[in-house]
DNA sequence: CTTAACTCCGTATGCCTTACGGAAAATCGT
DNA sequence: ACGATTTTCCGTAAGGCATACGGAGTTAAG
């Protein structure tokens, strides 16, 4: 709800600053609020953010954030929104479709890397605004001319879009967890395989310890997300050349 | 923290039941507190996912449930593995990976709709627990004997769960959205599209207007997660192929 | 039959969003 | 010049949440 109120937040720059507005001047602007709830999830993460932390960080109460925006929901929508703006989207090499789409998926990996609260967002629907429209845009754009039909072109954007959401989830999830609980993996392991040496059965998973053994060793901890993203994106892009020669 | 005490939990199957306890006899056990959480989860999603409600569905006040499990996130924990021993992993086809990859990738595909919860567990570190092993051996054993590394044999496990769970993080999200907001995807449209015509530039996003009818038309909705799920996959084996033919 | 251990739970602390209404400030209309 | 109107800022309160702590009652061990 609030649709109205937000899109037109959404594009406020492209529709002027209204005029004559009546009482007290605003002590802060709505972009300086957004910035604010930005950093706040950068922060804190998105189930810790509130508005309260938002309203602390501008100097003013609680309260006051509600006449800049309608809600936490809304906010969240417009943080995501001038995020996907941050860095412009770079024009597209000529050459391959693969380095192409390679670009956009590095694109989108860094950018939940710099604001991983992205990936914790649950927009129930999304709000449309000027730099999303531009992102999808930007991506189609990226595709264009390899003789694709319009609906391979859309299917196409969302897997690269949702394959690079799930390894960047894992990734960033991997480094929060050593970042904030100051264990590393060496450590969890120590505490952890006594105490499953214990309890599990003795040679059940063969497969599981010969691989995980193995893995281990080769990326010197658990996992190596940015090695596995790398990995994972080469075959779905060798996919992408199999359907383009058909 | 209450590493022990949770793996314990985890492997209780297989630890029998500590004998000679002193006080009162619980009134219900750890099984049924896991059930009704997960109960709680299905119903009302992770973030509305509270001790209280658990605690009324078995006829228990909040604070009793702390006698059961260390908290929250340990049952969290311990609900995840229960859900994954839920339906049995089938033994794998004979035949080309290709099938095997598939029939495992739906698996978790599936599964991810019956408990869309699963989605929203922000493990900072996974509770390995028995059923939780036991799906990573079924995982290796379908790409066994296929001429990879052990260290591709992980990175590839790995890109079809994070493939996956983006995918079907789509899925559900869309899902629960038409649900429980109760606006369906064309009505939300009727909303939202005049506000946009009037709000963007026209003529600006060209493809996107292109594709993005197409892809509507074609869905009859604002997208079509299965079956973008299926392209994807498609893709991602194809590129798996490619690697076997190397 | 005492004592130690355990279950269940009341209370309290300290978070969160947001509805509502009041006081003060700034501009508009006359 | 000056009231009416609109808007900002904010206090308060309602209704949610996890969980630390400690007490009362229950059971089995010694």
């Amino acid at each position: 709800m609030e649709t109205d109120r937000t899109l037109n937040l959404l594009w406020r720059s492209r529709l002027g600053t209204p005029q004559g507005a009546r009482g007290p001047k605003q002590r802060v602007t709505v972009d300086e609020v957004i910035r604010a709830g930005i950093a706040v999830a950068d922060e804190d993460g998105l189930p810790a953010f509130s508005m309260r932390k938002v309203a602390d960080r501008l100097g003013l109460k609680l309260m006051s954030i509600y006449t800049y925006v309608p809600g936490r929901a809304e906010l969240i929508g417009l943080m995501v929104d001038e995020v996907i703006g941050e860095i412009p989207h770079p024009p597209h090499p000529p050459g391959p479709l693969r380095d192409r789409l390679a670009a956009v998926a590095r694109h989108m990996w860094d950018e939940y890397h710099r604001h991983p609260w992205l990936l914790q967002v649950e927009s129930s629907r999304p709000w449309i605004g000027p730099n999303g429209s531009e992102r999808y845009e930007w991506q189609l754009e990226a595709i264009e001319g390899f003789g694709l039909t319009d609906l391979e072109m859309d299917q196409l954007v969302t897997t690269l879009c949702d394959f690079t959401a799930g390894s960047a989830r894992a990734s960033v999830l991997a480094r929060r967890t050593t970042e904030e609980s100051g264990i590393s993996d060496a450590e969890w392991w120590q505490v952890n395989a006594p105490i499953l040496e214990r309890v599990m059965p003795p040679g059940a998973y063969p497969l599981a310890g010969r691989v995980g053994t193995a893995a281990g060793q080769e990326y010197n901890s658990v996992g190596d997300p940015a090695r596995t993203f790398r990995f994972g994106l080469d075959r779905l892009l060798d996919g992408v050349e199999t359907l383009l020669r058909r």
